[in-house]
DNA sequence: AAACGGATGGGCT
DNA sequence: GCCCATCCGTTTG
């Protein structure tokens, strides 16, 4: 799942406006692996992650953060996979707003390849807040679109960054010369 | 260009 | 009390 999620959409409606890009990123934490939240059985934070695939996981991280992430699982199994970077597709200038909005250097601007190329950016560019944790991605203002058009890209793996547990296992994904990749 | 440390707070033992 | 699926601004080479 985490490489069919290659080259799909996210889109947000917001108050704010509408935003949306391709996924270009992943990271799969399965019910087997220690890095995953679910591994050592179901608690109020990754409650979501035991119930139906195709549902946010939404979770906070390193006192400022968010990181957001699609059950793949049958409920009671408890895996997901992170979307680790986008390819900005709409509403960069209201990406663009948000992301300074998070920085102390208000002025500077970002660059559209550093938009949306790491979980805590995305997050903060797509405006997906936590009271978004559990919705369904199929239908809502928060959802996942599936390409009506296939393109060809190769899928790069690798391992999973910013972890300890389960370091060595290859569970990264992201499309190959991709310009949108956090770090390759 | 890379390396480093601070920010910052919930989750879990 | 330690850990953490991160980011940013500063320092160093």
């Amino acid at each position: 799942m985490a490489k069919k999620l290659l080259g799909t959409f996210l889109v947000h409606e917001s108050p704010e406006g509408r935003t949306a890009g391709r996924i270009v990123e992943t990271e799969a934490y399965l019910s087997d692996d220690p890095a995953c939240h679910a591994a050592r059985g179901e608690t109020s934070r990754n409650r979501v992650m035991f119930g139906p695939p195709g549902h946010a996981y939404i979770y906070f991280i390193y006192g400022m953060y968010h990181c957001f992430n699609v059950v793949t699982a049958p409920p009671g199994k408890g895996e997901a996979v992170l979307i680790r970077s986008l390819e900005p597709v709409e509403g960069l200038e209201l990406m663009q707003k948000r992301r300074l909005s998070h920085r102390q250097r208000k002025h500077q601007h970002i660059s559209e390849k550093e938009l949306c190329n790491g979980p805590g950016k995305l997050v903060i560019a797509m405006g997906i807040h936590r009271s978004l944790n559990g919705v369904n991605l199929e239908r809502g203002d928060l959802r996942l679109q599936f390409p009506k058009e296939y393109f060809q890209f190769k899928i790069k793996t690798t391992t999973r960054i910013g972890i300890r547990e389960g370091a060595e296992l290859p569970l990264r994904f992201y499309i190959r010369d991709n310009p949108y990749i956090s770090k390759t």
